[in-house]
DNA sequence: AATTTAAGTGTATTATTTACATTTAATTAA
DNA sequence: TTAATTAAATGTAAATAATACACTTAAATT
């Protein structure tokens, strides 16, 4: 019976997306500059309302392109946020969705359209809502896949060298490794192609750069 | 302004629970038989509906507490669901969560009322909706979990044999263990405490009895 | 006293992780 | 042209963790 549905509340449905990326050593996330009330003007999330013809992931998945330009990204869902009083105008249920992209390839006009703003995981501003939370739960999971799977492939550009990779691992763990161990270890997971050209950028010697083998890399997923 | 947020869809918030428990060396999940529409008489996870003055965590420890009568339980946010056509009455987007007891504590009659049994985990029927779905990432979170961190506590007895927790173990990795390399493993752990009662209902010899050590124990939450 | 049953126990091997310092290739400056 | 500079590249020993594997023991039953 209807009956049984019908005297339940209903709500909106928010997404929330946690942007990662990762430049000049350190590991960032995208925050938009809200230009509608409530909170106008203060930092956020890049965020939407869910639409009736899609599931949660579509929606993340619609939010992010419509920020960054970009499709086909690595998103995964966090968790939904529910407190009663999270949104003061409605109530509003939000599922968090953390994404990584490779910051070169996002479409910067858009990002400036939308105010939005790379800020080191160390220095995230106060942001609305629960946003914070968020992102302290987000890198967190980040954190705990990167121990247990190979990472990166979503967050470098397609070429890069051993020391990118271990400083990308340093940013998400938030510890220095050996270069040695680092090297020797990921070497074992057998995911990376040696490429016999050479990024001389950072050096005199320069140092040869690397791809991740895509079917290799993909056994790893869970 | 308003109008940012009243042109957006409004759906239910649904509660569904994956309840884990462990009798006669098997995983365990409750289902009940549903006894409203849409799927009367169906199998289906204990579920309910979000309500305005609760968030997500606390409605699915309320409707874990409605059909077990155990209140304090471990419960944890799966994911969220919502493809647009999963529940065919109206939008509804159902948040699971996986909650891991001990069997021999629940209320018999509750259960009882809710016409609820146990299914191994190898045996779940046709569920109604994505509830099948639901439980299949549930046992595979419960597997990761299992793999990083000392899991028992939740659903074993107050004491208990090691052969009971390598059952437990092997139940929810689905694969055998060598008994003494597992007793070498979890003894390393150091949440064990060996107490001087044996049970004699498995052997002749019988065997000793272990419990948990709370504190110890907690050190391994994430 | 012999048999039965599950509990309880140890060691050797292999794999993985950790700690740690020097050499090399190329450019720049003297 | 030689020396100095810079980051890249490389290996080994020790410690720890994981795996494979089989016999002895305690108590009850026959």
């Amino acid at each position: 019976m209807k009956d049984h549905y019908q005297k339940h509340v209903k709500a909106l449905l928010a997404v929330d997306c946690i942007i990662f990326g990762f430049t000049q050593d350190n590991l960032k996330i995208l925050l938009i500059k809200r230009d509608f009330e409530p909170e106008k003007g203060k930092w956020s999330l890049m965020g939407g309302f869910l639409r009736p013809d899609e599931t949660l992931d579509e929606a993340a998945s619609r939010i992010l392109q419509k920020l960054t330009g970009l499709h086909d990204i690595y998103l995964d869902q966090l968790r939904s946020f529910s407190h009663p009083d999270r949104d003061p105008v409605d109530r509003t249920v939000s599922t968090a969705y953390y994404a990584l992209i490779n910051v070169e390839e996002h479409n910067k006009e858009l990002t400036k359209k939308h105010s939005a703003e790379w800020f080191n995981i160390q220095d995230i501003p106060a942001l609305i809502f629960d946003h914070n939370e968020m992102i302290s739960q987000a890198i967190k999971r980040l954190r705990y896949k990167a121990s247990t799977e190979p990472i990166g492939f979503e967050l470098l550009p397609e070429k890069f060298t051993m020391r990118q990779l271990q400083k990308l691992y340093e940013a998400i763990l938030g510890q220095e490794l050996d270069k040695r161990n680092f090297i020797k270890k990921i070497l074992s997971l057998d995911v990376l192609i040696k490429l016999d050209e050479k990024d001389m950028t950072s050096s005199k010697k320069g140092s040869f750069l690397y791809k991740f083998d895509a079917e290799k890399y993909d056994r790893f997923k869970i």
